[in-house]
DNA sequence: CATTTTTATTAAACCAGTTTAACGACTTAA
DNA sequence: TTAAGTCGTTAAACTGGTTTAATAAAAATG
């Protein structure tokens, strides 16, 4: 658990107390690849990190599979939504590889924050830093078009596409399998 | 600066000497129709409550212009890429009508949630507020179509339509003005 | 290793948007 | 009160994607 104990020191310092103290509630969950966290339905309480692995976002609609991200080494993760709004998750949580993630229950997670201000510190700042990563998302859904997206996907995550299987790499682009495979066709003719 | 300090305490109560504390960083800022918060290149070091109007979140990109949000009554609001970051800023921050916001500086927020627990439990829910609605937004963006989102905006925020010209509309779903009209044309002949 | 299943490519027809340009209505300023 | 600018609509040509379907290639399974 030491990667998950750099992370939150990288947010902010945290004594040892404290630090054992949020420790003593994690427990690490190995995940074969296929295996689900979270279906939709399910009571969302747990809050994730995810150590070794891959893990895909997804919802699905009129049965088609829908991309909101993948979750790799060292982020924290958890269908957000569902957990803070204590609703019915309507998205997987599912490993495209197998994976280890750990994960603390809400209940402990509002206890931990409650008892330290350095916990809740790392809490807040470590919800600024999802929140920046999401905003960034939006940006490039708005500004970029399918082929730029891709690009940039292939320069900023190029070990995403090595693991996950492009049909998955074409919905997270908001794109179609067919769709996806004309851009790649295009990009190596030029 | 009711209608701030009763924000605040929608997240998390907070006793009187912290609110009092922080409050006296506040400052009250008024923009007639057009007044910008925040230009790029600037530095962005505070954080905004919208009380009245609406402020329009957008960019030039290669002179056009491309709106990410309206806000409007009642939420917190800043270039929050370039206020965590400390880069300067990419966005525009503009009153689409005459506005009034309150405005703390990023040293003094850092004052205030380091100097009391329940201000930066405050942070933290607020931040995670500001998560939710932005990872609806890409919700949005991923997975409907231009109709649909149009239809949405005109449920959910139907005031926006009338009080913002319709080609920042076009921008803010992401299409041209052109085909936003194309768009209400469809709507009405059905 | 042979079979089945899953994944990626290609082609053809189609369509929801774009771009460009023209026009009319409304607003603003001199 | 005219002139200039802004905003929304329409039309025509275009385009980058979709859908459907067939096929090929690769991976999983007994």
């Amino acid at each position: 658990m030491e990667n998950l104990r750099n992370k939150i020191l990288s947010y902010t310092p945290v004594n040892v107390a404290d630090m054992d103290y949020i420790f003593q509630f994690y427990r690490k969950i190995r995940l074969r690849k296929g295996g689900k966290l979270i279906k939709p339905g399910d009571r969302v309480d747990c809050f994730y990190y995810l150590d070794v692995g891959c893990v895909n976002y997804y919802k699905l609609e009129q049965g088609e599979i829908k991309v909101l991200e993948f979750y790799t080494e060292d982020v924290f993760f958890t269908d957000l939504n569902a957990y803070v709004l204590d609703k019915p998750a309507t998205y997987f949580l599912e490993a495209t590889e197998d994976t280890i993630v750990y994960a603390i229950e809400k209940i402990n997670v509002e206890k931990a924050f409650r008892m330290s201000h350095q916990l809740e510190r790392f809490g807040r700042l470590s919800m600024q830093d999802a929140f920046v990563r999401t905003f960034t998302r939006i940006e490039r859904l708005n500004n970029r078009t399918y082929e730029e997206r891709y690009l940039r996907l292939l320069n900023k995550r190029p070990s995403l596409i090595q693991r996950v299987p492009q049909y998955l790499i074409a919905s997270y682009l908001g794109l179609t399998p067919v769709g996806l495979s004309k851009i790649r066709k295009r990009l190596v003719k030029n």
